[in-house]
Parts: structure tokens; C-alpha cells; sequence
DNA sequence: TGTACATCAGTGAACGCGCGTTCACTGATGTAC
DNA sequence: TGTACATCAGTGAACGCGCGTTCACTGATGTAC
């Protein structure tokens, strides 16, 4: 009876998933506009209105997937960190980097939707679970510039940051976990994110396959030069 | 006769131009798919198939708009680069991606139809000044390394990069105009490339704003490192 | 085990809307004598 | 300078389309006795 009740379940769920990846491989051949209610009932062979047996609108569905896609980055970026020494900063800055690269290039639709264009009159709501998600990401990149400040902070000496250059909200998500990073390394880990958004949004919005066959070398030599200005050494 | 001539051209060339510039608008509050002739023509007080009078469709008028856009920008950082002395190669990369920036916040529209998601339904056709604008900003980031590489080239020794790493088309523009540069320093133009791409598409898509209130105290520590690291010193 | 009932995933027709595009037109601006 | 004509920017109605969303419904799946 509980067998029976929970087939129920578990075939909704798996529905529910479907329509979510529908959309999902919808944005990518189509942009984040070519996610509507009818194109994904039309691939999954249904009428449209049924889609509202799971989704009370198409903004819900779009914020599920929000959600969704940003809370798995988060666990990406979080597992490589974790599954790494913290005796070695190099190798942990490296693994984080290629998990950020790696989710994104299997999830291209998913960073699009994150960092790209918002989906035409979407608009956030207040819950969910992106924003926790975001607060993992920027506390993983706090923490690549936590990993290598004690071998790089002499390159800061001049640094003009001070803590009213950042934003509150930034501060309060950082300051608890790192509590000894000064500003110039909060702005350390901001330049750290535009490398690793630079490269990796290029290759995503495919501006980099057109100049070069080999990106991974390029993301891995952009990776050495990281590791190699911040004074460390690597293993790899 | 020329004159009243004149006069009809030049009404012709100002509603056109006002018809870009509301597109474009259309674009900041809306995204690229905001952009609908019956839009422009409602904020311009006309009705929708006046435009036809102008652009025979509306995939035209896109592709004016990329064509324009990119032209400005490439032309903005040509100039950057040409009105610096060519003796002093920080300045002349600062200057570069300065402007660069620059453009980009002026032009946060522009910079999104870009390199941002594609206008859905639209796809690009084979002329226009584009592919040419394209060049020319291609160009002045290999300039960038070229400027460097005589102070650089000594920290990319083991560079594994060789000519097959590169698409032909890239280096059909590049190598002509600069034939000293090695692979190395092609790899090295699209790693800064990089760099400034991700603070500034960060910036254009608003994901810097939340983090720092001082972005271009940012932007000129990253130029700080970029120069620096690249054993150049700066008047700046 | 068999039958009557409840649940509920999905249907199909319909709504009002904004879109790109076409068409026949109007009326002001400019031209020719 | 005055009049007849040509140009051409913009109008207004209409088309077919895909969209989100609502509604009353059907029919298979599961439940209770």
C-alpha cells in the first residue's frame, strides 16, 4: 500500500524531472526565451496544461530550475574542494577551478542561466534555493583566496582595498568563515572569479572554440600561472 | 536642390539611428528578445510597419545593430591603443582595456548582443562589418601580447602550446600582422582576453555590483598584476 | 477475489495577447514647368 | 510666383502564429469493503 502510493510518487517525480530537462535542453538550442510550456509539452508529447499538474506557473518552473542548477554547482565546486588535501592550496585551488569549468561545459544551459541573460519577464522571487547556492559559490572562491594568502600576501602590500569597498552582504557571508582574510584578499578572490568566469563564459557562449582547439590547455595554463603568481607550488 | 534633397536623407538617417538607439534601450530593460518592431514603434510613437520603411525585417535591423556595435567598440579600442606611445607597452595595454571597459559600461546593451545569448530566431549572415570589427578587436588583443612578449617571453619557456592548437582562421588575422609572435604568446593573448572578458561581463551582467561598490579599483588592481606579471613596469 | 468508489494525470477546446509581416491607402513634402 | 504632378514616410486594418492560462472533462490507476 505504501508500494502502490509510492509508485505514484516516483513516476510524478520522474515527470516532473523530465519537464525540467526538456527545458533545460530547450534553452540550449533556443536561449533562455525558448523555454515555454508548450515546446517542452510538445517534446514530451503532451498538451501543455498538463505541466500545470507540477508547475503552479512557468515562472515556478523557472525558478525550480534556477534553484536547481545553481544548488548543483554549488554541491560540484563544493565536492572537489572537500575531496582534496587542505595541506595543499594548489591542488585545492586547481580542483575547485576545473569542477567550476567542468560543470559549466556539461551544463552549459545551466550557467546561461545563472550568470547570462535572465529569461525575458522572469523575475527572482524572494525564497529558494539559490540564493544559499550563491553563498556556497562565493564562500568557495573566499576560500581559494583563504588557501593561498599566507604564501601571497606579500604581493599585497599596496593594496587599496579596504572592507567599504564591498558590499555588506558579501562581507557577512565571508567575514564568519574566513575571519582573518583582510579586503585585499576578498579582492583577490573577486580577480580570482573574473579568470575563472572569463575563460570559462568564453568557452561557454562559444567564443573560444572558434580560436582555439584546445581550451583545456588553455584553462590549465591560466591555472598554472594562477598558482605560480600566488607563490605556490603544484603537484600536478 | 541638393539641399532639400538633404533634408529628407537626413530625417531618414535620424529616425533609422532613433530607431537603433530605442531597440538597443529596449534591449537594457528587456533582454534581446525585447527588441520587436512593434516595441520600438510604440516607444517612437509610430505604427510597427513604418519600420519596414527603414529595414526591410526585423533580422535586418539586428544584424545593423551587431554591425554597428561592434564597430564602435573595435573602433574605441583602436583608438585607446593608437593615441598612446608605442614605446611604453603598459600604458598602451592599459589603455586598451580601459577602453575596452569603458565601451562596455557605456554600452552594456552592445557589449550583451555581443557576447551574451543570441537573439532567439536570429541568426547571422555571412556579410556585414561584423567578422571585420571582429578582426579588429582579435588584432588589438594580440597586440596586447605582442607589445608584452619581448619583457614576458621568458616565463613561458614550457609553454605546451604549437600552431596546431589554434584555429586557422584566428591565425590567418594574427600572424600576418604579427609575425614574430609564438603560439605561446597567441595562448597568452587569449588568457588576458579572458581576464578582461570575466570582470567585465561580470560587471555588464551586474554580478560585481553585488559583491564590490569599486569595481574599476578592481579592474585597475587586475591591470596592475596583468602588467606587472608580464615584467612590464607602468607609468600609470 | 470482486465490485463500487475515489483519486488524479492528462485531454481538448477556448480565451486574450503580442508578435512579424502584408496590403491598399493618405497626406504632407518636394519637383518641374 | 503658381500650379500640376511625383515622391515617399507613415497609417490602419488584417492575416496567421505561438504563447500562458483557464475550464470542464475523461479514463486509467489505486483503495475499501
Amino acid at each position: 500500500m505504501g508500494r502502490t502510493k509510492g509508485r505514484r510518487e516516483r513516476l510524478r517525480a520522474e515527470t516532473a524531472a523530465e519537464i525540467k530537462k526538456v527545458a533545460l535542453e530547450l534553452m540550449t538550442s533556443g536561449g533562455p526565451d525558448a523555454i515555454t510550456l508548450r515546446a517542452i509539452a510538445r517534446d514530451m508529447g503532451m498538451t501543455a496544461n498538463a505541466i500545470y499538474g507540477y508547475f503552479a506557473t512557468r515562472d515556478d518552473l523557472v525558478t525550480v530550475l534556477i534553484d536547481d542548477v545553481y544548488t548543483s554547482l554549488a554541491a560540484a565546486v563544493d565536492t572537489a574542494w572537500g575531496s582534496t588535501p587542505a595541506k595543499d592550496p594548489a591542488d585545492r585551488i586547481q580542483a575547485w577551478a576545473h569542477a567550476f569549468r567542468d560543470w559549466a561545459l556539461a551544463n552549459p544551459e545551466g550557467f546561461r542561466l545563472i550568470y547570462g541573460d535572465p529569461v525575458p519577464g522572469y523575475r527572482a522571487p524572494d525564497g529558494g534555493a539559490a540564493p544559499e547556492a550563491a553563498r556556497r559559490v562565493c564562500a568557495g572562491l573566499a576560500g581559494l583566496a583563504d588557501a593561498a594568502w599566507p604564501h601571497a600576501q606579500h604581493l599585497y602590500a599596496g593594496s587599496e582595498f579596504d572592507w567599504s569597498d564591498f558590499d555588506a552582504g558579501l562581507l557577512g557571508k565571508v567575514r564568519p568563515a574566513f575571519p582573518d582574510l583582510p579586503p585585499a584578499a576578498v579582492a583577490l578572490a573577486l580577480r580570482i572569479w573574473g579568470h575563472l568566469h572569463g575563460l570559462v563564459s568564453l568557452e561557454v557562449y562559444g567564443h573560444l572554440r572558434t580560436q582555439t582547439v584546445s581550451p583545456d590547455k588553455l584553462f590549465r595554463e591560466e591555472l598554472a600561472f594562477l598558482t605560480r603568481s600566488l607563490g605556490l607550488t603544484t603537484g600536478r
